[in-house]
DNA sequence: AAGTGGTCTAGACCACTAG
DNA sequence: TAGTGGTCTAGACCACTTC
């Protein structure tokens, strides 16, 4: 007669916990400073054991969205922080959305140069679709020449949606400390965990070769970028061209 | 006084297990079809309590070396059955090392033809190093042309230790049921579970061009892959050219 | 019915960080 | 010293598969 064996419908405890969290991080709270609620107290806010929350949080962690760390709390990664070369350990989390790597195998951060910035834009009917907005929603787009080593190497162009990143303008953007991602995760609440891209060798435009110095028509490396935050969100569109006679592109899969 | 506490040196527990598992796994015990002993026999085996083999045999899984089936025990997953698209379910493991799809995105497997195969050409300097082997050592080498719907539209060239391959010929190559890495898995026990991939636009060799029916010298995608087994063992070495005019590069990162 | 993995509990003890 | 996450235990019960 296990009358209180609880109701039990179909998803598991630990999946429940893990998406209230998640979306608790989506909203806003526990901005990327702040610890999460100790792992005791979650498990007695959620009336459940403490490992049910471990679990939870595992998940959490594993997509990316949390870090861990022994003797101190859990938080929310801070990007800028994971992007720049750890001094304890190897740093396996730098590098995590920057794959353009020089040939040899040394690992470069970019330097970053604004060349284009404008504050509203209708967005065009092939980008709308991949960020959920609606056709001629207003956006901002903004150009960046990136040099490793002082040699240019890739050109961006970002797509913003203008209702996800309020205020932003040139200044903020370009005076901003540390990463385009960091600046969405500190100035906006936007922490970018995942990316899906799709690559293509194609002709390089006349801009991009001149901006490379290379013959017109050569081949460059075309990466179309959708970058997206906690709950599977896309905040921004991205279209890099890359100069790949020096530099490649790593990918580790899985 | 506590004489009783254990030794704890460095490594938890789960980890030795996890790593003795992962060797048995290297070593050819449990291939595809077999099961794992199960967790509780796993743990009497290793002297601990069930929860410390889950926790061993969850990285394990979450490495994609072990699959878990509810009710039948614990396997190493099959690759061809996890290359084909699968029936009940999204097909999120399929697709898993070939990511050229068509634009508008419906996924087809390709069709392969091999086009030559030569049994013992030494290794190129240049490979070499990636494979973990000697310059001059006898390689195994394999071309072949993958058509999407018909159209030609990825040439590989494979490179293979012949000391991997034992017996490894032409006809047990174009015979095979399945792909690639479904016959190093079943006929010689190397299960592919990780890719390093570099990716570069170049020119197309005139040899691809022809292929792809292209001009000499239209922007081609190159992928240089690099497939590695369990142990993160290096067994394979592929140069592909892709013709990215109606195709494209998928990549989800994390 | 028996055997497998999946969920959840309750608690002990360790390792690390901070005041 | 107190608080955090990290490891490990021992066991209950559930869901699924096979006989």
């Amino acid at each position: 007669m296990s009358y209180m064996t609880a109701v039990n419908a179909e998803p598991p405890l630990w999946r429940l916990i893990r998406d209230s969290l998640e979306a608790a991080l989506a909203g806003g709270e526990y901005p990327a400073g702040t610890p999460l609620p100790s792992e005791a107290k979650l498990a007695a806010r959620f009336g459940c054991a403490i490992g049910t929350v471990r679990r939870a949080v595992d998940e959490l962690v594993a997509a990316r969205a949390l870090v861990r760390r022994q003797g101190k709390g859990t938080f929310v990664p801070d990007i800028d922080a994971m992007a720049r070369p750890l001094r304890d350990g190897p740093d396996r989390t730098a590098f995590y959305f920057f794959h353009i790597r020089a040939e040899g195998g040394a690992r470069l951060l970019p330097e970053t140069e604004l060349l284009d910035f404008r504050a509203s834009v209708p967005c065009p009917a092939s980008i709308a679709p991949h960020l959920g907005v609606a056709p001629r929603a207003p956006m901002i787009v903004a150009r960046n020449l990136q040099r490793i080593g002082g040699r240019p190497v890739v050109l961006d162009e970002l797509w913003l949606p203008k209702v996800l990143f309020p205020g932003l303008d040139r200044a903020a953007f370009a005076g901003r400390e540390g990463t385009v991602y960091g600046l969405y995760q500190k100035g906006f609440g936007h922490s970018v965990i995942r990316t899906d891209e799709r690559l293509r060798a194609v002709a390089a435009p006349t801009e991009v070769a001149a901006a490379f110095g290379l013959a017109p028509g050569a081949p460059v490396l075309r990466i179309q970028r959708i970058a997206l935050a906690i709950g599977d969100r896309p905040v921004e569109m991205r279209i890099s061209h890359a100069d790949t006679r020096e530099h490649e592109y790593f990918n580790t899969l899985a």
